[in-house]
DNA sequence: ATGGTAGGCTCCCTA
Protein backbone atom coordinates (compact mmCIF):
# COMPACT_ATOMS: atom_id res chain seq x y z
CA UNK A 1 0.00 0.00 0.00
CA UNK A 2 1.51 3.31 -1.22
CA UNK A 3 0.49 6.68 -0.08
CA UNK A 4 0.87 10.19 -1.69
CA UNK A 5 3.46 11.25 -0.49
CA UNK A 6 5.62 7.65 -1.03
CA UNK A 7 7.52 7.87 -4.32
CA UNK A 8 8.50 4.86 -6.05
CA UNK A 9 11.71 4.11 -7.32
CA UNK A 10 11.83 4.16 -11.32
CA UNK A 11 14.70 2.57 -13.15
CA UNK A 12 16.26 4.28 -16.55
CA UNK A 13 18.48 2.19 -18.90
CA UNK A 14 20.80 4.16 -21.12
CA UNK A 15 22.80 2.58 -23.92
CA UNK A 16 25.53 4.04 -26.00
CA UNK A 17 26.68 2.21 -28.98
CA UNK A 18 29.04 3.23 -31.56
CA UNK A 19 27.02 1.82 -34.90
CA UNK A 20 29.60 2.50 -37.56
CA UNK A 21 26.78 3.56 -40.43
CA UNK A 22 22.92 3.79 -38.73
CA UNK A 23 21.96 2.88 -41.98
CA UNK A 24 23.92 -0.32 -42.80
CA UNK A 25 23.38 -1.46 -39.17
CA UNK A 26 19.38 -0.96 -39.22
CA UNK A 27 18.46 -4.74 -39.10
CA UNK A 28 21.13 -5.18 -35.61
CA UNK A 29 20.17 -2.05 -34.24
CA UNK A 30 16.13 -2.36 -34.39
CA UNK A 31 16.52 -6.22 -33.04
CA UNK A 32 18.67 -5.42 -30.49
CA UNK A 33 16.35 -2.09 -29.76
CA UNK A 34 13.38 -4.57 -29.36
CA UNK A 35 15.19 -6.35 -27.26
CA UNK A 36 16.26 -4.61 -24.91
CA UNK A 37 14.15 -1.92 -24.91
CA UNK A 38 16.55 0.96 -23.39
CA UNK A 39 15.02 4.44 -22.45
CA UNK A 40 17.75 6.65 -23.70
CA UNK A 41 20.22 5.16 -26.61
CA UNK A 42 23.00 7.66 -27.78
CA UNK A 43 24.58 6.81 -30.96
CA UNK A 44 27.68 7.22 -32.90
CA UNK A 45 29.59 7.30 -36.61
CA UNK A 46 25.95 7.67 -37.60
CA UNK A 47 27.41 8.70 -40.94
CA UNK A 48 24.70 10.37 -42.77
CA UNK A 49 22.76 13.55 -43.39
CA UNK A 50 19.67 14.71 -40.98
CA UNK A 51 17.56 14.07 -43.87
CA UNK A 52 18.63 10.64 -44.65
CA UNK A 53 18.64 9.58 -40.95
CA UNK A 54 15.73 6.53 -40.17
CA UNK A 55 13.73 8.60 -38.08
CA UNK A 56 10.31 6.47 -38.70
CA UNK A 57 12.21 3.38 -37.86
CA UNK A 58 12.85 4.34 -34.35
CA UNK A 59 9.32 6.43 -33.96
CA UNK A 60 7.67 3.21 -34.46
CA UNK A 61 9.41 1.53 -31.61
CA UNK A 62 8.67 4.45 -29.41
CA UNK A 63 11.84 6.96 -29.44
CA UNK A 64 11.64 10.38 -30.01
CA UNK A 65 15.15 11.28 -32.27
CA UNK A 66 18.04 14.18 -32.69
CA UNK A 67 20.45 13.97 -34.56
CA UNK A 68 23.49 15.69 -35.62
CA UNK A 69 25.05 14.56 -38.74
CA UNK A 70 27.07 14.94 -41.74
CA UNK A 71 27.62 13.41 -45.34
CA UNK A 72 29.63 10.30 -45.12
CA UNK A 73 31.53 10.80 -41.44
CA UNK A 74 30.89 10.74 -37.78
CA UNK A 75 27.13 11.94 -36.96
CA UNK A 76 25.86 11.24 -33.22
CA UNK A 77 21.97 11.06 -31.79
CA UNK A 78 20.03 10.06 -29.27
CA UNK A 79 17.22 8.15 -29.01
CA UNK A 80 14.63 8.83 -26.25
CA UNK A 81 11.36 7.33 -24.88
CA UNK A 82 10.98 10.62 -23.32
CA UNK A 83 10.09 13.95 -24.99
CA UNK A 84 13.26 16.16 -25.53
CA UNK A 85 13.17 19.68 -23.45
CA UNK A 86 16.14 20.88 -25.26
CA UNK A 87 18.88 20.01 -27.66
CA UNK A 88 22.10 21.28 -28.21
CA UNK A 89 23.68 20.18 -30.96
CA UNK A 90 28.39 20.82 -31.17
CA UNK A 91 29.94 21.49 -27.73
CA UNK A 92 29.46 25.54 -27.93
CA UNK A 93 31.75 28.17 -28.54
CA UNK A 94 33.70 24.94 -30.75
CA UNK A 95 33.94 26.58 -34.17
CA UNK A 96 31.49 24.24 -36.46
CA UNK A 97 33.55 21.71 -38.61
CA UNK A 98 32.74 17.60 -37.15
CA UNK A 99 29.53 16.45 -36.18
CA UNK A 100 30.68 15.03 -33.41
CA UNK A 101 28.36 15.82 -30.61
CA UNK A 102 24.66 16.80 -29.44
CA UNK A 103 23.33 16.94 -25.77
CA UNK A 104 19.84 16.64 -24.80
CA UNK A 105 17.79 17.94 -21.80
CA UNK A 106 15.18 14.99 -20.59
CA UNK A 107 12.90 14.69 -17.95
CA UNK A 108 11.81 11.47 -16.88
CA UNK A 109 9.47 10.40 -13.99
CA UNK A 110 9.40 14.23 -12.84
CA UNK A 111 13.15 14.06 -13.03
CA UNK A 112 15.66 16.49 -15.31
CA UNK A 113 18.68 15.06 -16.71
CA UNK A 114 21.22 15.75 -19.44
CA UNK A 115 22.85 13.26 -21.98
CA UNK A 116 25.55 14.03 -24.62
CA UNK A 117 25.96 11.82 -27.44
CA UNK A 118 29.60 12.21 -28.18
CA UNK A 119 32.30 11.12 -30.70
CA UNK A 120 35.79 11.86 -29.95
CA UNK A 121 38.65 11.97 -32.80
CA UNK A 122 40.28 8.51 -33.37
CA UNK A 123 43.72 10.41 -34.54
CA UNK A 124 44.88 7.95 -36.70
CA UNK A 125 48.52 8.20 -35.56
CA UNK A 126 50.51 10.01 -32.70
CA UNK A 127 52.10 13.28 -33.60
CA UNK A 128 49.53 13.79 -36.89
CA UNK A 129 47.44 16.56 -37.88
CA UNK A 130 44.36 14.40 -36.59
CA UNK A 131 46.01 13.81 -33.26
CA UNK A 132 46.48 17.31 -32.48
CA UNK A 133 42.35 18.00 -33.65
CA UNK A 134 42.08 15.09 -31.18
CA UNK A 135 43.68 16.74 -28.24
CA UNK A 136 41.89 20.11 -28.95
CA UNK A 137 38.96 18.53 -29.51
CA UNK A 138 39.05 16.71 -25.73
CA UNK A 139 40.34 20.26 -24.25
CA UNK A 140 37.19 21.82 -26.09
CA UNK A 141 35.02 18.92 -24.13
CA UNK A 142 36.41 19.35 -21.09
CA UNK A 143 35.64 23.29 -20.90
CA UNK A 144 32.36 22.21 -21.58
CA UNK A 145 32.25 19.54 -19.13
CA UNK A 146 33.86 21.82 -16.36
CA UNK A 147 30.58 24.52 -17.03
CA UNK A 148 27.64 21.68 -16.89
CA UNK A 149 29.13 20.87 -13.73
CA UNK A 150 28.17 24.39 -12.36
CA UNK A 151 24.29 23.40 -13.20
CA UNK A 152 25.07 20.60 -10.66
CA UNK A 153 22.61 18.45 -12.75
CA UNK A 154 22.13 14.73 -13.41
CA UNK A 155 24.14 14.22 -16.43
CA UNK A 156 25.83 11.41 -18.61
CA UNK A 157 28.44 12.20 -21.07
CA UNK A 158 28.40 9.21 -23.17
CA UNK A 159 30.18 8.10 -26.03
CA UNK A 160 33.11 6.70 -28.57
CA UNK A 161 36.06 8.48 -26.59
CA UNK A 162 38.80 6.87 -28.99
CA UNK A 163 40.96 6.55 -25.37
CA UNK A 164 41.88 3.01 -23.22
CA UNK A 165 42.17 4.73 -20.15
CA UNK A 166 44.79 2.46 -18.75
CA UNK A 167 46.44 -0.65 -20.09
CA UNK A 168 44.04 -2.59 -18.08
CA UNK A 169 41.80 -1.27 -20.71
CA UNK A 170 43.85 -2.73 -23.50
CA UNK A 171 44.38 -6.68 -24.83
CA UNK A 172 47.83 -6.51 -25.23
CA UNK A 173 49.53 -3.89 -23.48
CA UNK A 174 53.01 -3.92 -24.90
CA UNK A 175 52.09 -4.01 -28.62
CA UNK A 176 49.59 -0.66 -28.15
CA UNK A 177 52.59 0.88 -26.00
CA UNK A 178 52.21 4.80 -26.70
CA UNK A 179 49.94 4.07 -29.79
CA UNK A 180 46.60 6.10 -30.73
CA UNK A 181 44.02 5.23 -28.06
CA UNK A 182 46.60 4.59 -26.00
CA UNK A 183 48.99 7.81 -25.46
CA UNK A 184 49.99 9.13 -22.91
CA UNK A 185 48.54 12.72 -23.83
CA UNK A 186 45.53 11.29 -24.94
CA UNK A 187 45.20 9.39 -21.52
CA UNK A 188 45.49 12.55 -19.68
CA UNK A 189 43.12 14.74 -21.74
CA UNK A 190 40.71 11.50 -20.14
CA UNK A 191 41.72 12.01 -16.74
CA UNK A 192 41.49 15.61 -17.13
CA UNK A 193 37.82 14.58 -17.51
CA UNK A 194 36.91 12.92 -14.55
CA UNK A 195 39.66 14.52 -12.33
CA UNK A 196 36.13 17.10 -12.96
CA UNK A 197 34.47 15.12 -10.81
CA UNK A 198 32.65 12.95 -13.16
CA UNK A 199 33.10 8.79 -12.89
CA UNK A 200 33.91 6.52 -15.52
CA UNK A 201 31.21 4.31 -14.64
CA UNK A 202 31.97 1.37 -17.19
CA UNK A 203 35.83 1.39 -14.84
CA UNK A 204 34.36 -0.34 -12.12
CA UNK A 205 33.14 -3.65 -14.14
CA UNK A 206 35.90 -6.00 -13.68
CA UNK A 207 37.51 -7.51 -15.48
CA UNK A 208 37.25 -4.16 -17.76
CA UNK A 209 34.84 -4.99 -20.38
CA UNK A 210 36.09 -4.33 -23.63
CA UNK A 211 34.29 -2.12 -26.45
CA UNK A 212 35.68 -2.07 -29.69
CA UNK A 213 37.30 -4.86 -31.38
CA UNK A 214 39.14 -4.25 -34.46
CA UNK A 215 36.93 -5.94 -37.91
CA UNK A 216 40.70 -6.84 -39.20
CA UNK A 217 42.79 -9.99 -38.26
CA UNK A 218 39.97 -12.26 -36.12
CA UNK A 219 40.68 -9.98 -33.45
CA UNK A 220 36.94 -10.25 -31.75
CA UNK A 221 37.18 -14.53 -31.72
CA UNK A 222 40.53 -13.97 -30.05
CA UNK A 223 38.72 -11.28 -27.69
CA UNK A 224 41.57 -8.50 -28.90
CA UNK A 225 39.59 -5.64 -27.84
CA UNK A 226 39.91 -2.44 -26.16
CA UNK A 227 38.13 -0.19 -24.20
CA UNK A 228 36.94 2.95 -25.70
CA UNK A 229 33.70 3.24 -25.30
CA UNK A 230 32.73 5.34 -21.99
CA UNK A 231 30.03 6.67 -19.58
CA UNK A 232 30.50 9.57 -17.51
CA UNK A 233 28.37 10.68 -14.57
CA UNK A 234 27.97 13.85 -12.70
CA UNK A 235 27.96 13.79 -9.09
CA UNK A 236 24.39 13.36 -9.04
CA UNK A 237 24.05 10.66 -11.64
CA UNK A 238 26.19 8.56 -10.51
CA UNK A 239 24.67 8.68 -6.74
CA UNK A 240 21.77 7.12 -8.99
CA UNK A 241 23.96 4.67 -10.85
CA UNK A 242 23.27 0.98 -10.17
CA UNK A 243 26.46 -0.60 -10.75
CA UNK A 244 25.42 -4.11 -11.24
CA UNK A 245 23.10 -3.17 -13.92
CA UNK A 246 26.37 -1.86 -15.91
CA UNK A 247 27.51 -3.65 -18.49
CA UNK A 248 28.46 -3.77 -22.13
CA UNK A 249 26.96 -6.21 -24.59
CA UNK A 250 29.35 -8.31 -25.60
CA UNK A 251 26.91 -11.13 -27.48
CA UNK A 252 25.74 -8.20 -30.02
CA UNK A 253 29.59 -7.74 -31.30
CA UNK A 254 29.66 -11.25 -33.00
CA UNK A 255 26.25 -10.75 -34.68
CA UNK A 256 26.78 -11.10 -38.26
CA UNK A 257 26.78 -7.59 -39.58
CA UNK A 258 27.22 -5.81 -36.19
CA UNK A 259 29.12 -2.98 -35.20
CA UNK A 260 32.77 -3.40 -34.66
CA UNK A 261 31.98 -1.92 -31.15
CA UNK A 262 29.76 -3.26 -28.45
CA UNK A 263 26.72 -1.31 -26.80
CA UNK A 264 27.59 -0.30 -22.89
CA UNK A 265 24.46 -0.08 -20.75
CA UNK A 266 23.60 2.06 -17.71
CA UNK A 267 20.83 1.86 -15.42
CA UNK A 268 19.73 4.90 -13.05
CA UNK A 269 17.39 4.94 -10.06
CA UNK A 270 15.11 8.00 -10.05
C1' DA B 1 57.28 -2.10 -41.31
C1' DT B 2 52.81 -4.01 -42.79
C1' DG B 3 48.44 -6.29 -43.25
C1' DG B 4 44.10 -7.63 -41.95
C1' DT B 5 37.93 -5.79 -42.68
C1' DA B 6 34.11 -2.65 -43.09
C1' DG B 7 31.41 1.54 -44.64
C1' DG B 8 30.63 5.23 -47.73
C1' DC B 9 31.66 6.75 -52.01
C1' DT B 10 34.67 7.15 -55.78
C1' DC B 11 38.63 4.52 -57.73
C1' DC B 12 40.33 6.53 -51.88
C1' DC B 13 39.51 7.99 -47.14
C1' DT B 14 38.53 6.91 -42.33
C1' DA B 15 38.55 3.81 -38.78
Amino acid sequence: MTTLFQKQAKTLTIASWNVNSVRARLPVLESWLRLHNPDVVCLQETKCEDKNFPTEVFSDLGYNSAHFGQKTFNGVAILSKFPFDEIVRDIPNLEHDQARYIEAGISAFGQYFRVASIYVPNGQEVGSDKYDYKLKYLEALRLHMQHLLSYDEMALFCGDYNIAPTDNDVYDPASWHEKILCSTPERKAFAALTHLGYTDILGFVAPPPYTWWDYRAGSFQKNQGLRIDHILASPKASDRVLFNETKVDKDVRGLEKSSDHAPVIVALTL
